[in-house]
DNA sequence: GAAAACTTACTCGGATACTCGATGTCCGAGTTGGCATGG
DNA sequence: CCATGCCAACTCGGACATCGAGTATCCGAGTAAGTTTTC
């Protein structure tokens, strides 16, 4: 039971484009600095993002990233899904078929600790679906103003 | 965000050694041939269960394993917690307070993005530590008498 | 002065290491119950 | 018939081996903007 890091990457990165949003495209560059991260693999990350249509990326010059859409239709559970994969993190393998526990069948029913699992997940997902970038951007105004601050300071 | 397989695995032995009560200790040569499982490996998820509180061994001849208290007292979320530890998924390494970015400090308030990850996996745990296991047996009451049929039958 | 060529700064996609935890196997030690043996 | 000793069946704990996903790096190709060259 582990997330890698690149949802925390991604969240941040998210939430910095959002506040740049209107200077134009973010090159990698710029946000591996941003915040000290590996900047190869960090792109990988962002690539993800894009496919998932999330981020839009620019080629060329004065090229990067950008959000692709408003940050309040971007929710945490978009970015997990991008980054982690849509897949459940409880696997149910039917285990309770195989062996000589399975002698007798009456498996008509679904798995009663698949769906409680389910259930759980499904309760997290809905967290993750009820926030978006937007809020996460409203939740700390001033670092926005900050970080526009800082970046454009840097960028001349 | 992967869970181990080891939880399904033991998730199933909970409920079946909740069966099989008063049937004295099952060994793990039973368990395993019953779910068609590998054996050390087993032993070693279900020895963690044991260290946990959960389970409870009995060593020597004719010893195993056994629930160590009633099925009402044991949550899913015991289970998952002894398998795969009380590590939260999402891990904040506060990426914000490193590289350019940082600059300017202001960084009083806790991360919002840790929080709310922090709120969606509460949500998890919540709906995990709903459920017990004496809720799964509930749920398949014909299993659990096939079960007990099927293993008295097997050890005779 | 305008078009063409060149350079620079990016992204994209694939290929390749490296690392670490999950998975799986093996062995020696300890404990218990049943059986055999001897008195 | 009872005590003693032995054996078999378990668990426990640790020491490995293996495998795959996550992490990280590198390179060639493509694209766009700016700069220089050329006529």
């Amino acid at each position: 039971m582990n997330m890698g890091e690149g949802v925390e990457w991604g969240l941040h990165c998210c939430v910095t484009l959002g506040w740049l949003d209107g200077e134009g495209p973010v090159p990698i560059r710029s946000l591996a600095a941003w915040y000290d991260l590996p900047q190869e693999y960090l792109k990988k990350r962002l690539q993800a993002l894009a496919r998932a249509g999330i981020l839009a990326s620019a080629p060329g010059a004065r090229g990067g990233f950008m959000l692709a859409r408003p940050p309040e239709r971007i929710t945490l559970m978009d970015v997990v899904t991008a980054l982690e994969g849509g897949a459940e993190a409880f696997r149910c393998d039917e285990i309770r078929q195989r062996g000589l526990g399975a002698e007798g069948g009456g498996f008509d029913r679904p798995c009663g600790i698949a769906r409680a699992m389910r259930r759980a997940e499904l309760a997290w997902r809905r967290e993750l679906a009820a926030q978006t970038i937007a809020d996460l951007m409203a939740d700390n105004p001033a670092n926005g103003t900050r970080t526009r601050k800082n970046y454009v300071r840097l960028r001349d």
